[in-house]
DNA sequence: GTCTATAAGGGGATAGAC
DNA sequence: GTCTATCCCCTTATAGAC
């Protein structure tokens, strides 16, 4: 489905993501200026515009990497029990929750990004896949708000600094599990 | 050509909260201009400015009611048992998280915000408070990371849509109790 | 790929009339 | 209290040189 990509000399695109990721993480979007994404790589705003036509083409960059590996999670868990799927869904959220400077967690917790993101198919469709390994067949409404919650408990826990990552991970799991565990 | 016909909106202040809080919730702090504030309240950034000398004193004004709230769940839990304390603090945060359309749920997610109130003593205060009473002495880093989690549950889940109040209501309780049940 | 330069517009904020 | 008018800076985005 990739049409080119034909670019071998992989300095540019993926610091320039890294250093907006961590921008966005930030301070959000919105609070985001491309003048500020090229300060912090050195380089001017023009630079970036030789490599995304727009700001929410970043966003959306950014955003990819995370998609796919949502997009992998779900295909795991629908080769296997539910209950085994479950459990691979919440540790591969929980991973991607405390990766990397908190890329994940502000798609869910920035207005701007998710105003972006739920106009952009590819995510709804990931997201409502893994809502459906959570929610299981004809959820409750308990456990549709026990899924909301779960969802903005990792976000944020994610970021939860000061912790050993093996702790912060294991907690977080248990943590993810006690949340789902609504009938 | 009708020049202004005269605006029937509510009186200045708190019409002015009002709609600045529902902007924010939507598009967050960075995504919303006092020129969008003006023209939901039909008026003028220049009215605005006669009323709030600057941007961030009208995104202080709008946390305000939510750090009194903060203020009085932490009294109240003060004159009580530990226990009791909590069951006050956990009914009372989500009782402001599900009140008037996110104001509340908007001071945990949007960066902005986060970046404007963790400079405002006021609210770093009530933060400590609520969850002192929260963690109990001596947490460990389960309860810590179990903490976290319980405070961007709400913040999210507070938003869900579609359900009966009532019946969100006693989910989130429930939600937040068992996330805090944590050694 | 990166630069300089610039367009075109919006942002926060202020002055002063009514 | 609200208006008009304005200031100045920053924003996104484009054009074209090297």
């Amino acid at each position: 489905m990739v049409v080119h990509t034909r670019t071998p000399r992989g300095q540019g695109r993926p610091r320039l993501l890294e250093a907006a990721g961590e921008l966005f993480a930030e301070r959000g979007v919105s609070g985001t200026s491309l003048q500020s994404i090229a300060d912090r790589l050195g380089v001017t705003k023009a630079a970036i515009y030789h490599q995304f036509a727009s700001k929410d083409e970043i966003v959306i960059a950014v955003a990819e990497p995370v998609i796919a590996h949502l997009a992998e999670l779900a295909d795991a868990a629908a080769s296997t029990t539910p209950q085994a799927g479950r459990a691979v869904v919440i540790a591969g959220l929980v991973d991607l929750a405390t990766a990397q400077r908190g890329t994940a967690a502000i798609m869910r917790r920035d207005p701007s990004m998710s105003q972006i993101l739920n106009n952009h198919e590819p995510y709804m469709v990931q997201i409502a896949r893994i809502d459906a390994v959570l929610l299981g067949p004809d959820p409750s409404p308990e456990r549709r708000v026990a899924l909301a919650f779960a969802g903005g408990g990792i976000a944020v826990g994610g970021e939860l600094a000061g912790l050993e990552p093996a702790t912060l991970r294991t907690a977080l799991i248990a943590a993810m599990t006690r949340a789902l565990e609504t009938p």
